[in-house]
DNA sequence: TGGGATATCATGGGAAATCATGGGAGTCAA
DNA sequence: TTGACTCCCATGATTTCCCATGATATCCCA
């Protein structure tokens, strides 16, 4: 499976585009929609990004309505009322749309941050300081990740 | 599979025409029918709106089917009913008819609302109204997604 | 192991294609 | 004939494609 990791930072030109960092662009290379997904995070004053696949995964959960409550409907309607494809040129950029950069207080530098099978984007300044924000609490409390065994593969 | 993401506001000319946003038309691209399915919400003063093969999962009842409740039959039937087939011109609008417009409050513009597998077609500022509600809602009780797994490719 | 050659990547800008939109003219049915 | 609906052409703005460049990273061979 491909993975998000990593923090990239990259300019913004004129044109409003943007370079997605090379390994993001190889993580989602073998998928039908050439280019990223982004959000609005509800959370965050940051854009949350992803694949197409990781969409249809979000859309296969909502379709399924009995593991779904009314908020948890609500808020994937949302997701997909607000999410944007943002296909890449043959160069690897993107153009971020303005309510986006709006929303994450992004002008002419971004931040694109790796978080596993999903990836954010910050304003640069922004996101060093949530990061030391966030690396404080876990000094503070230790917490642990659970490890799922990994399953034998066959041979 | 093709989905419905992201918001669109269109307007509508004088004859009546809307042009259906650019992405939403590719993502029904490989259909048969060249156009869009529309027909009045039960819940909302909004159209929903679908492509062909959804209404035939619908009729099939393979998939859409758990997305309505007990009176799964009735509903449909009076989807069915209530459904038209709007096909889009070579430039890609269509025409909403007279009771689809004012069944939304529709006059002059449209906002075009992925809801992932379908969209829906709102009066722009009711939907502004509406999702600033939703998101407040959500933002309240912090639902969280549940995915699930992926499933691994074969190899 | 060192250093040059090559490939990759982020970035920049001009040209061409796409998209939403508007309106005239032809077509079909009542 | 009249009205509604299509098709066709036109347009401005935006977006995308294509070519170019410097810097960095990687490879290859001695």
């Amino acid at each position: 499976m491909a993975l998000f990791l990593s923090t990239f930072v990259n300019r913004i030109d004129k044109k409003g585009r943007t370079s997605v960092p090379a390994t993001f662009r190889a993580a989602l290379a073998a998928q039908a929609f050439q280019g990223v997904v982004a959000y609005r995070s509800f959370t965050n004053a940051c854009v949350e990004g992803c694949g197409m696949d990781f969409m249809e995964r979000l859309s296969d959960g909502a379709q399924g309505l009995d593991a779904f409550s009314a908020e948890q409907e609500d808020l994937s309607a949302l997701i997909f009322a607000d999410a944007r494809q943002l296909p890449w040129d043959p160069e690897g950029r993107i153009s971020l749309p303005e309510d986006i950069l709006a929303h994450a207080g992004i002008t002419d530098a971004v931040a694109f941050v790796g978080k596993g099978q999903t990836f954010q984007i910050w304003q640069p300044e922004a996101y060093r300081a949530v990061e030391a924000e966030i690396r404080a609490r876990a000094l503070a409390s230790r917490p642990t990740l659970p490890l799922r065994p990994k399953i034998p593969a066959g041979g």
